[in-house]
DNA sequence: GTCTATAGCCGGATAGAC
DNA sequence: GTCTATCCGGCTATAGAC
């Protein structure tokens, strides 16, 4: 309930259970058969040093230029080893990209199904992604950046994933609209831009970062200047 | 003057010289001594293609997954003439960002320098972004997903080039804010705020074309909306 | 100017030792 | 479970023919 009212990123961080270790127990569990290593704290284990390995890496010189030599050098693992938890490299990012998907999905639905008009709603919708985004930062720059190099199915799950979040905005505005709590000429595009605000905070991060500005202002922002563009009356 | 003032896309892609062959004349002459061709017609005609396939190409599979091999196939020509017209992948990947970058820079000095009040600068630069950003859209995604992967000199120009973007605004925001035009919290938000919903119509281009929303539209939008987040007086 | 042929290297993947 | 050794294909880059 009410994880981010205010703009709480430490309270956030903790009530929320998106820990890298919390994501690899999932993956390995669901994995089992594919995974030739039975003991599971030594998988998850080894699981967070490569997933952590991989997202620094794609961050520094993308997935394809990445080889498992230097995801080898990093984890410290062997070749032969890193076989033992993935069955190729193309398949090592669709799972981190699936998973990741799931995760981010489950937490906002969470968010909104504690909240109750819709332009708290919206509000909270804002925080949250923006806070989850901050918290896995690294899976959220990886998944935008290696969206487009995808096959075919999973560059499909990429969209639709991006479309669903835009079409809990699309919705919101739309109702508070139909209650007159907004005045919106476009929902549609004011959906869009709130995402590219949202995006901006992942995708330039090290701009923010350099000047000093945090989440929680980043959010407090993004949620005032969208208040003024959908004249909301009741804003903060 | 005044290329876009209402919009008009048409008349601006029009007076604005940016086609590639302007751009690719450009880089043969400033590079006569590197490349061995040494007629001119010959040489752009083949750049064109050279340039205009490696944007396709990594655009599809980014620079680094993308082999010369792929280029000779697209280019229609072979190993040995390419390494007639550029060193080396790493070099190609540099002049091509270099160039665009100049280009882009010619035409937003040029855009502003027509303009009178602080409201028509960020107007004419808002618009004229997005319209060159539209012409050139295979650069400007280029430009933004390749960043991140290279060498330290050539990322400082990166990001030197995303501030100075963002420094016009932030700038014209202060003018207009000490006019007592605007009403502006924050500027340096309010300009990064900017940037994004610049970004978003190359970023996200299939969205929008999937919709059906023309480049005029999305100016349009954009303006209105900052129009509204910095209360400017005297918006249309 | 443009091609083909080839050098030399590095990548992903696997087999089999321990 | 993890490692080392090795296969093989594809990569960048260059040399030399036409």
């Amino acid at each position: 309930m009410n994880r981010c009212k205010q703009g709480n990123f430490e309270s956030f961080k903790k009530s929320a259970a998106l820990s890298m270790e919390e994501i690899c127990r999932e993956i390995y569990q669901e994995n089992r058969d594919r995974i030739r290593i039975k003991k599971e704290t030594v998988a998850v284990k080894n699981l967070v040093k490569i997933f952590n390995a991989t997202l620094a890496l794609s961050a520094k010189k993308g997935f394809q230029a990445m080889s498992l030599r230097d995801l080898c050098r990093e984890t410290g693992l062997s070749m032969g080893a890193l076989y033992a938890y993935f069955p190729g490299k193309e398949m090592l990012l669709e799972i981190i990209l699936l998973q990741g998907r799931r995760m981010v999905k489950k937490i906002l639905d969470e968010a909104l199904a504690s909240e109750n008009t819709s332009w708290e709603k919206i509000s909270a919708a804002v925080r949250t992604h923006i806070y989850v985004s901050e918290v896995l930062h690294e899976w959220f720059f990886f998944s935008f950046m290696e969206a487009k190099n995808l096959g075919k199915e999973e560059q499909k799950a990429a969209i639709a994933s991006e479309l669903f979040t835009e079409k809990i905005f699309i919705d919101l505005l739309d109702a508070g609209s139909a209650e007159g709590i907004f005045k919106i000429e476009n929902p549609v595009m004011t959906a869009s831009l709130i995402k590219a605000m949202l995006q901006d905070w992942y995708l330039k991060r090290w701009k923010y970062r350099k000047r000093g500005i945090s989440v929680e202002e980043y959010a407090d922002f993004v949620v005032n200047a969208i208040s003024k563009i959908i004249r909301v009356a009741e804003a903060v």
